[in-house]
RNA sequence: GCGAAAGUGGCGGAACUGGCAGACGCGCCGGACUUAGGAUCCGGUAGCCGCAAGGCUAUGGGGGUUCGAGUCCCCCCUUUCGCACCA
């Protein structure tokens, strides 16, 4: 048998490109770039399936690309603060910065036993100062242009646990850690003006062509577009409320008015009411439920009279004004027209509440409903009646018209809303970058100086999980004195947002070490943008986003020269057992480190390629996984058993006398060429590359049989088995091929079968084979022949042949006489392909 | 409700621009080699009819376009994912 082993191999090679820093890169004009890179990885302490598959998708392009004569960068980092780090500490008392720490030194063990050729040489963690001062950087250059800015608003509070909770953290309106209801409190926070660049993240969408459809139109939905007009409607006795509406066309039949309960005008409305009291708890009762519900589903609409009233700007009708729960007061103006008859909310809202439904808009080919017997309110556009001087006229023609009158009356103007909002980076968390500003009560809010950066998070602080942010708690921390007067003044003790960390690593990874700035624009002029992106789906939209708004506000700030970070973007599948998603509480975790001790990383790695595409879900199998041993197995088998005949110098060269075995071989060798790197470099078909280099070995024992030798499976070849040179030159081919082909898939087998065929460069640095098509093309093929489209018969024709051949040939033909005789040859097609097909009757 | 994707053997999945459906692997069946094998190699493996040659039926269902449809068009069903009262 063989000696076969492959976690030695593991080891050595792994070994070897740490010593040769084979995977490390330079910035060089000469050659052209190419930037691969692995989302980053939260250090949670163990890396698991999901991990294995993503970086062997990335690293297979790696590989693939460095062959290919690229100048590949493939870095790796992590992605270092956030809360389960800070959540341990309360728990087990480990502060966050060592359990991190620990947590990045095993993980990187783990991925360097998979062997995926990072430039560990570039690595970087977010949570050390040298990351984050510059996320301080960019906090106060954003804080400069009026990008990062400070208001009140809503967060998530448990009463419980005292602390603000991020949405993800509030599982159906409880606390995910307490169970407590969970409250809307209201905050100072810092944002993030993302809104900013709503309209360039959304058109640029049109240029990212090379990212999933689906990722595309998550962003496109995320930050929502809508165009319609902001109309005022005055009211009786009080001030003006403004409305935003997409359908001004069906503002005659706007018969009341709904603001939201949270509406700035609700307050004054409630102190102006007969009963106040009553009015304020009608009014409360809405607020605390609409948060809980809106959270875990659909709502009854419910709403009362303000005893109000308004003017319907367009039809001067008083109209009244209702609150109602289901108006967001975040979108829009927090105030709508109701027409109940054109809008099915304000038709259920109507129909509960007895108000009236008055239809202005008549869909083509209908005969105007009666709004008593209407089952549902009729959205779709059409010809408005009953809509004084625009009755007659159609929409979508007629918005238009509609608010530029408006804007000729001062009553409205077209507008544009999008449902982004502004990105709240602030978190009351220790584990974190601290935002670098300072409160001080003569010069109010004060920008730490930039030759003061960073602000060095404290490296003690009680996690207790009460109170709020644990560096408030620390007076060295929190008292210093203003940049500006020198007077006494409070730093902020919040922290950032982890995903501020995270939207623009990418960069960093261009110029790691640099302490000065952010990154040498020219390192990132060279490296940008990321070629290839690889990560999990659940990035689709926050992630994402955020990096495309990030590198946006850089270019603003003349760091970078590029739009958009990422050009193409490949959002792998999960690893399931079961049909269900590998985790710990399901008890059905497969442990890569396990694997890979038994099969070795190369099995493990080809596994996770070849089994699904990579984009799907992939379901785990153990038998699957030793099938893909097997077939390393039998490369190194068929590898071993000729290595001695065609190793080393002085092969012959393939030439023109070869037999019809050795010509097939040659041709499956060019064609798996051909098919490999399409499959990879192309069409991202990881699993299609590999079946075809199965085919290729499966090829490779069938003509080894046919020779002197015999196959792989005869111990010892016969004494004096000769072989013509001919076969030899095929065999080396065919063998070279296949083990620089394996070799993005299963890096340590192949430099180790690369090295016993005698050569003394590294694999990693060899060159790719190149596709021949005049080999690749077979001199015999066989043509289908179709009657009535169902094939009855195949002829073995030369490749040339033409089509006038080809026709003749095929009605020549016994089997298709059988089906020809007697009936009428109506037509004879000759496809390429090539097909002949026969009509007859 | 809106948006996206997907329905192909016992299973994972192939099928590139409309051209031989089921590549490759798993599993299963048979054979060889063996003291033995759960190792390895070779062969078979969509269903139905037939001794066979061969034939028929098959890519969620129903229509259509075409010499030819898993692929294109229309209608419907199912599943998964995302958003979800965005006015």
């Amino acid at each position: 048998m063989t000696d076969f082993k492959p976690t030695e191999l593991d080891k050595k090679w792994q070994q070897h490109w740490t010593n040769e820093g084979t995977f490390e890169v330079e910035a060089d004009q000469t050659r052209p770039k190419y930037y691969c890179l692995d989302m980053f990885a939260y250090p949670s302490g163990h890396a698991h399936m999901g991990h294995v598959r993503n970086y062997t998708i990335g690293d297979v392009m790696a590989r693939m690309k460095r062959m290919r004569g690229f100048n590949v960068l493939h870095p790796f980092g992590w992605d270092a603060f956030g809360l389960p780090a800070e959540n341990a500490a309360i728990k087990s008392g480990t502060h966050p910065e060592k359990s991190t720490l620990d947590n990045i030194a095993h993980m990187k063990g783990q991925l360097q036993r998979l062997g995926i050729s990072y430039a560990w040489n570039r690595e970087i963690a977010t949570c050390l100062p040298e990351y984050y001062k510059f996320n301080q950087w960019i906090f106060l250059k954003m804080f400069e242009r009026g990008l990062a800015y400070r208001k009140r608003s809503t967060v998530n509070w448990c009463p419980s646990c005292n602390t603000v909770l991020a949405n993800e953290q509030v599982l159906d309106g409880a606390c995910w850690r307490c169970g407590s209801a969970v409250e809307a409190r209201e905050l100072e926070q810092w944002f993030f003006k993302i809104t900013a660049y709503a309209d360039e993240l959304l058109q640029s969408l049109d240029t990212l062509h090379d990212w999933p459809d689906k990722v595309v139109a998550m962003q496109r939905n995320w930050i929502g577009r809508s165009e319609g007009a902001r109309v005022t409607f005055p009211v009786v006795g009080g001030p003006d409320i403004e409305i935003f509406t997409t359908r001004i066309d069906t503002i005659f039949g706007a018969t009341f008015v709904l603001l939201a309960p949270e509406h700035p005008m609700v307050d004054r409305f409630a102190r102006e009411a007969p009963d106040p009291a009553t009015f304020r708890e009608r009014v409360g009762r809405f607020r605390a439920l609409d948060r809980e519900a809106r959270l875990t589903g659909a709502i009854d609409k419910e709403g009362f009279d303000t005893g109000r009233k308004a003017i319907n700007p367009f039809t001067k009708a008083e109209i009244p004004i209702w609150i109602a729960n289901f108006v967001l007061a975040e979108y829009g103006t927090g105030a709508i027209m109701a027409v109940p008859a054109h809008d099915q909310r304000d038709f259920e809202f109507a129909r509960k509440y007895g108000l009236p439904i008055k239809v202005v808009v008549v869909e083509a080919g209908r005969e105007t409903p009666a709004a008593a017997s209407m089952p549902d309110a009729s959205t779709n556009y059409g010809r408005l009646v009953d809509s004084g001087e625009y009755s007659g006229q159609d929409a979508p023609a007629v918005i238009g018209r509609m608010i530029a009158d408006a804007e000729r009356q001062g009553i409205g103007r077209g507008e544009t809303q999008y449902r982004l909002k502004d990105w709240g980076i602030s978190r009351q968390r220790y584990w974190g970058t601290p935002i670098p500003i300072i409160y001080c009560e003569k010069d109010g809010v004060v920008p730490v100086p930039y030759d003061q950066l960073p602000v060095t998070l404290p490296k003690v602080a009680a996690f207790s999980g009460r109170g709020d942010s644990p560096l408030a708690q620390l007076p060295e921390f929190v008292n210093v004195t203003c940049p500006v007067c020198g007077g006494p003044a409070k730093r902020e003790t919040d922290t950032m947002d982890t995903f501020v960390d995270s939207s623009w690593y990418f960069l960093r990874f261009c110029d790691p070490a640099n302490d000065d700035v952010l990154f040498e624009p020219a390192a990132a002029a060279y490296w940008m943008p990321v070629d290839f992106y690889v990560g999990g789906i659940e990035h689709a939209i926050l992630h994402l986003l955020y990096s495309r708004f990030f590198t946006r506000v850089l270019r603003d700030i003349g760091l970078v020269k590029l739009d958009e970070p990422f050009s193409r973007l490949l959002t792998q599948g999960m690893v399931l057992k079961e049909g269900a998603v590998m985790s710990k509480s399901k008890g059905n975790v497969v442990d890569p480190d396990a694997m890979v001790e038994k099969y070795g990383a190369d099995a493990l790695r080809l596994y996770m390629t070849f089994v699904a595409p990579p984009e799907k879900e992939l379901e785990w199998s153990d038998a699957g996984l030793e099938g893909c041993f097997r077939f390393l197995v039998r490369v190194w088998r068929v590898v071993d058993h000729w290595v001695e005949t065609i190793g080393g110098e002085g092969m012959p060269q393939c030439g023109d006398d070869c037999t019809p075995a050795e010509r097939a071989l040659r041709r499956k060798t060019h064609e798996t060429i051909r098919r490999v790197t399409i499959d990879i470099e192309d069409r991202m078909h990881l699993n299609t590359a590999v079946s075809s280099l199965m085919e290729l070995v499966n090829e490779l024992y069938a003509f080894s049989e046919g020779t002197a030798h015999g196959g792989p499976t005869r111990a010892e070849p016969p004494a004096g088995a000769m072989e013509r040179p001919q076969t030899l030159a095929v065999l080396r081919e065919a063998i070279d091929a296949l083990v620089v082909m394996l070799s993005p898939f299963a890096p340590h087998v192949a430099e180790e079968l690369w090295q016993m065929l005698g050569n003394v460069e590294d694999l990693s640095r060899a060159a790719w084979p190149s596709f021949d098509a005049d080999v690749a093309r077979a001199e015999e093929v066989v043509v289908p022949v179709q009657i009535n489209g169902k094939v009855r018969a195949r002829l073995t024709v030369r490749a040339d042949a033409s089509e006038d051949e080809l026709r003749e040939l095929a009605l020549a033909d016994a089997a298709v006489k059988n089906h020809t005789t007697g009936k009428t040859i109506r037509k004879v097609v000759v496809a390429k392909g090539p097909l002949v097909s026969v009509v007859v009757q």
